[in-house]
DNA sequence: TAGTGGTCTAGACCACGGA
DNA sequence: CCGTGGTCTAGACCACTAA
């Protein structure tokens, strides 16, 4: 065995950080590349999806490969469970059910679920606290039409999302991040001031085409989400 | 030609969302499921390969292929630019240079960055508009050590991200999201009231070990960052 | 229409790591 | 030890698309 695909990857890459390879220039064909490599096509392959892959190199057919102009910059960012999230700071976990009510759907949350008229939605409040103090509020509706088995069960000692994630082992997400000013009630919750800048999150979960949950996730002053690439 | 490893994801991808599949329960190995699928190994070995990296299955050599108990839920954020995010917007993107001078990094900087003793910085602030309006704060600084072509350079017409981007090919970076409350310099710049809740991002971009720039991207009210999985 | 990447195959050897 | 996934090979056919 000559080369493996990982030194052709990291090679090419090398070729691009140093200016050899240029951005937006083009690039030789896998035939070509796997000649000069000594190696299968299938390895230059394999080393050319994985750039492109990594928005690193634009591939198409026919017209062949060239080094990105902007490499497509992207994160790969972690959802955490909340529980698993403090834990790993070292920090005691500990998870209070506040409030928990079925209820017909308000107009705005049936909108934004795209509910039915007569959808009624389980509304869940819940704080999750690290070493003792605040650490997120969780303001979270459940669709009862599409999970009825929601308002049998009991939150109080386990969170919606951590029995969420078991009950309903795969789904669709979409996650917005944004800034909040605190009312006076999530002042009092999470023990900031009225008006503090607090970080936070939304998520609409559907499975399959139906909407199962819209939950609001407010964190504690100064909370930071950080990422690598 | 059978079988796609496409077709085989979706089957696999299928037969855990249904239930068939349990979390945690143990798969064939792939020997197997090539027969059983009519294909050859190295086509179930792409579609378990990709299953895994996206977090839905657990590969250990010897031991074999399980269903994870969680799946890895994980996002694909993409980093834009900030005239292409408003231009996809569908609004006219207007890039503004307010202020830029070279310095000696202050303290709280050389923390941050990683900088000598004496390591100067090129400060530069800028605003970007989107129809006119606000949209984004810049407050940038980049390492002159590490990349002193930028002293020279005039960023009266191109922002210093997209420069950059062209410049320094690849890097690595640090990413963080938060929230932060508008103070009066901020509130005048971006047209809002002091006091608001602002997103805030922060980036460090690292070539090779050596810090290039760090920078604090502020937005307009109610801005959002959205990603779907 | 022809060149390029996309994918499958059958077979092989290897590295890892549980038993 | 030895079963499992990880990878490479040489060859083949196909899909897409720029010219």
């Amino acid at each position: 065995m000559s080369i493996t695909y990982r030194e052709v990857k990291a090679d090419i890459l090398r070729q691009i950080t140093q200016g050899t390879l240029a951005p937006g220039s083009a690039m030789p064909n896998e035939v070509d590349l796997a000649a000069s490599y000594g190696c299968a096509r299938a390895t230059v392959n394999r080393a050319m999806r994985e750039l492109a892959d990594d928005g690193i190199i634009e591939r198409r057919r026919k017209a062949g490969t060239r080094v990105r102009q902007n490499p497509i910059r992207q994160v790969r960012l972690n959802i955490p469970i909340v529980g698993q999230e403090i834990e790993e700071l070292g920090a005691t976990y500990r998870y209070a059910l506040v409030h928990g009510q079925a209820e017909p759907a308000p107009n705005w949350l049936r909108a934004r679920m795209a509910l039915q008229r007569d959808d009624r939605v389980l509304h869940l409040t819940c704080m999750h606290y690290a070493d003792g103090a605040p650490y997120q509020h969780e303001d979270r509706w459940i669709n009862l039409s599409a999970l009825p088995e929601a308002e049998q069960h009991d939150f109080s000692e386990v969170g919606p999302n951590e029995w969420l994630v078991s009950t309903v082992p795969f789904t669709d997400a979409q996650i917005s991040f944004h800034a909040v000013q605190a009312d006076a009630t999530i002042a009092d919750y999470l023990d900031c001031t009225e008006g503090d800048a607090l970080f936070q999150t939304e998520r609409t979960t559907w499975l399959e085409g139906r909407t199962i949950t819209f939950v609001q996730l407010t964190y504690r002053r100064g909370h930071r989400v950080t990422m690598q690439y």
